[in-house]
DNA sequence: GTCTATATTAAGATAGAC
DNA sequence: GTCTATCTTAATATAGAC
């Protein structure tokens, strides 16, 4: 047994994705992710049949987790509370393994995923996500607020990019801080 | 003199936006942008060195109003009601003309952008925008708060894209209704 | 499972005639 | 100011040896 990080099919997953959401989908060759393995774009051939095939893979792992999520919130009773409860939920899965980068590779790139079914499926579940959390019948302004909330979780850490005397903790933190105010008014 | 929409140079400036912001930047080609307007390639490079600088031209545009728009708030006081009179005037300003285009390129198209000048140049200027809006002495929450705010106002109507029933206006009043309330909280 | 070599395609960009 | 024709480059993708 090879003591290994991942097999490779894994690590190219890995590479991509942060190629991918650092410098953009299009902004990024096969030949770049190979070199950085190592290998050559053969190789990468061999274990994903093209670019965006790449895409799918991790893209998909975000879907799982995502759909998880949705079941959950609709076995509880929308309102504020279900949105708080959620919202905590939501910040701890997002800041483990790559569920947050592949957030980012998301909503930079949106041309790029138009094409592709994955991404159709994901802004979908999203939606649904949201819909689910704010109850069908929430005014439009609930609605908003319900999906500010969830979005703000990702950006607004680098919103706050201007401040470097603030340590991460505290980006975060105000950011967690705003989302629950959204989410509970 | 030949009646005209408008000369060719600004013809092929609002053509490549349109094209930019629906398929991003990457996902269109010179090609299909001659093709629209019925020419060819090469007669946009009398015009445009560069298809970068197409993007150049028309993001110059925009730093333009932005320009005047940090101008304005600079001779306000801070605080909520100057932030307030500000969404007001962004409001009207921005569904004016290609302006509202320009921000949604603008806010796709961000790994494209990463490479150039001019991007660099409109995200400083909205990262200062928020900055004077806020206070620079504003906590992290009222900084979160304010930037949303303005943000909100291009992508709000788009979430609410769920609901078929809600009409245009509707859909841009509760934007507006949340911005406020944010920005004034 | 990874390599070398190559096919294929289409993009951005230029030269020079009209 | 726009055309035809072409150059150059680099990308995705494939064939077949090892």
């Amino acid at each position: 047994m090879t003591e290994r990080t991942g097999d490779t099919r894994e690590r190219i997953k890995d590479v991509a994705l942060e190629l991918f959401t650092e410098q953009g989908y299009e902004q990024t060759s096969l030949r770049e992710i190979a070199e950085r393995l190592g290998v050559t774009k053969a190789a990468l051939y061999y274990h994903f049949k093209s670019k965006e095939e790449i895409v799918h893979a991790f893209v998909e792992d975000r879907v799982a987790v995502l759909a998880e999520l949705v079941d959950w919130v609709k076995t509880q009773p929308p309102g504020p509370d279900t949105r708080a409860a959620f919202l905590h939920r939501y910040a701890n899965e997002i800041n483990v393994g790559k569920q947050h980068s592949i957030m980012r590779f998301f909503h930079n790139n949106q041309p790029a995923l138009k094409g592709m079914a994955i991404g159709e499926q994901m802004r979908d579940q999203l939606l649904e996500l949201v819909e689910v959390l704010a109850g069908p019948d929430a005014d439009p302004v609930t609605k908003l607020r319900t999906a500010v909330s969830v979005f703000v979780l990702h950006g607004g850490p680098l919103l706050l990019m201007r401040d470097p005397a603030l340590t991460e903790e505290q980006r975060r933190s105000a950011t967690m801080q705003l989302a629950l105010e959204l989410a509970t008014k």
